[in-house]
DNA sequence: CAGTCGTGGGC
DNA sequence: TGCCCAAGACT
């Protein structure tokens, strides 16, 4: 059976997670389902096993076999991190993750921080927009849920920012329901396990069929498996199959081609966009702006810039200084952000807020703002003085 | 459906 | 260097 080919992960963590007896565990373990082929059960019996021993160690995952965490803060915990974790890398989110957790412990302490405080703490890691969701998330689960995330995968879905992917993602690894998780390591292994050789996105309604057939009982385990085999055995470029568990059911690795999958829609060229940005210091302050809420680092502190679609007219006359060029890589678009700067003797009347320049590294500008910034300081003397 | 929306790392 | 990529959601 296949409890018996279990055996202990070397290290391990969380409460009471060392002393779960094997035959505690054994429950979560998918146990004959008779809907299941042989060989499906086989397969993930064979990633859960390669999971008991590879498993990686984060702060927001129970070990594998264990159960759920008494925190009741856990789901908090999980779904603050997948917000992070959506199109992010786990080098990039945890420091973000640590900062987050040791500043707002719990849902009610995040609905209760200030928009501009949080958006701060949120920058540098991207995709803006989910730093507003997060807000009105926390908010929603307080004024409509008590306090206390829900667990039902529907009710998760209508929150701000929960797509399919994490109202699946916090009902499984938060909550320890059963869930079909799809996300892009999924996606990949599974069109390289069934060779599903349909295009994205259209792929989608087969990806979702193959694995339903396939999820067992420890959903949160096996989509936490599927994400640690693609990260790292069944990487997008050079898979490792030689020591991909999944080798014997794989059919793309019988066809020799695992690479070839998933198949993507050809890429559209990135055009390249022009802008300007105005570095504006009197009395060792300088000039900056939250931007509008929507669109483009929504709601983020910024330099006065130009919208950089067309010509936009400066913020004041007078003789500006060229300090340069930023280049910037967007999703769909590169950036060329021409930095001009002025400094003046007293303070123009424009709209926006003075920092002081020694505080800037600490003001939640975006990484193309930060750039700016950085290129404006590392010459004062191109500004001179009127 | 297809476009919008960041950033840093790897090759 | 330039391109692809990473635990997607929203419009």
């Amino acid at each position: 059976m296949p409890g018996r080919r279990w055996r202990a992960p070397g290290r391990r963590r969380g409460a009471g997670a060392a002393s779960v007896p094997a035959v505690e565990i054994r429950v979560f373990w998918p146990l004959a389902f008779p809907c299941h082929s042989r060989r499906v059960t086989d397969s993930a019996t064979r990633l859960l096993n390669w999971y008991a021993g590879h498993a990686r160690t984060l702060p927001w995952r129970s070990p594998p076999g264990a159960p759920l965490p008494a925190d009741p803060d856990w789901p908090y915990r999980v779904w603050l991190s997948e917000i992070m974790l959506q199109q992010t890398t786990v080098a990039a989110v945890q420091p973000y993750f640590t900062a987050f957790t040791a500043r707002w412990p719990d849902v009610a302490a995040l609905a209760a921080a200030d928009d501009a405080d949080v958006m701060q703490a949120w920058a540098g890691l991207g995709y803006y927009a989910r730093a507003r969701n997060l807000l009105a998330c926390a908010r929603a689960v307080v004024r409509d849920h008590g306090g206390r995330f829900p667990g039902d995968e529907a009710v998760l879905r209508s929150l701000p920012g929960i797509g399919d992917y994490t109202a699946a993602a916090v009902a499984a690894f938060g909550f320890g329901r059963h869930a079909i998780v799809i996300d892009g390591n999924v996606e990949r292994v599974t069109t390289r396990l069934f060779a599903i050789a349909t295009p994205l996105p259209a792929a989608r309604a087969v990806i979702r069929s193959r694995l339903a057939a396939l999820v067992p009982a420890a959903a949160g385990d096996f989509a936490q498996a599927m994400m640690d085999l693609a990260g790292r055995i069944c990487t997008p470029r050079a898979p490792r199959c030689e020591a991909c568990p999944l080798r014997p059911d794989c059919a793309a690795a019988a066809a020799g081609n695992p690479e070839e999958y998933p198949v993507k829609p050809p890429r559209r060229a990135r055009p390249v966009r022009h802008g300007t940005t105005w570095w504006i210091e009197a009395g060792g302050a300088v000039l900056t702006v939250v931007r509008p809420a929507r669109g483009l680092l929504g709601g983020m502190r910024a330099l006065p810039s130009c919208d950089w679609q067309g010509k936009a007219a400066p913020p004041l006359p007078g003789d500006w200084h060229d300090l340069g060029t930023v280049s910037h890589g967007f999703t769909h678009f590169a950036l060329q952000l021409q930095v001009l700067g002025q400094r003046l003797a007293t303070r123009p009347a424009l709209d926006g807020d003075w920092l002081p320049i020694s505080q800037l590294d600490g003001a939640g500008l975006p990484t193309l703002f930060a750039k700016a910034a950085v290129l404006a300081r590392s010459q004062p003397d191109r500004m001179e003085a009127r």
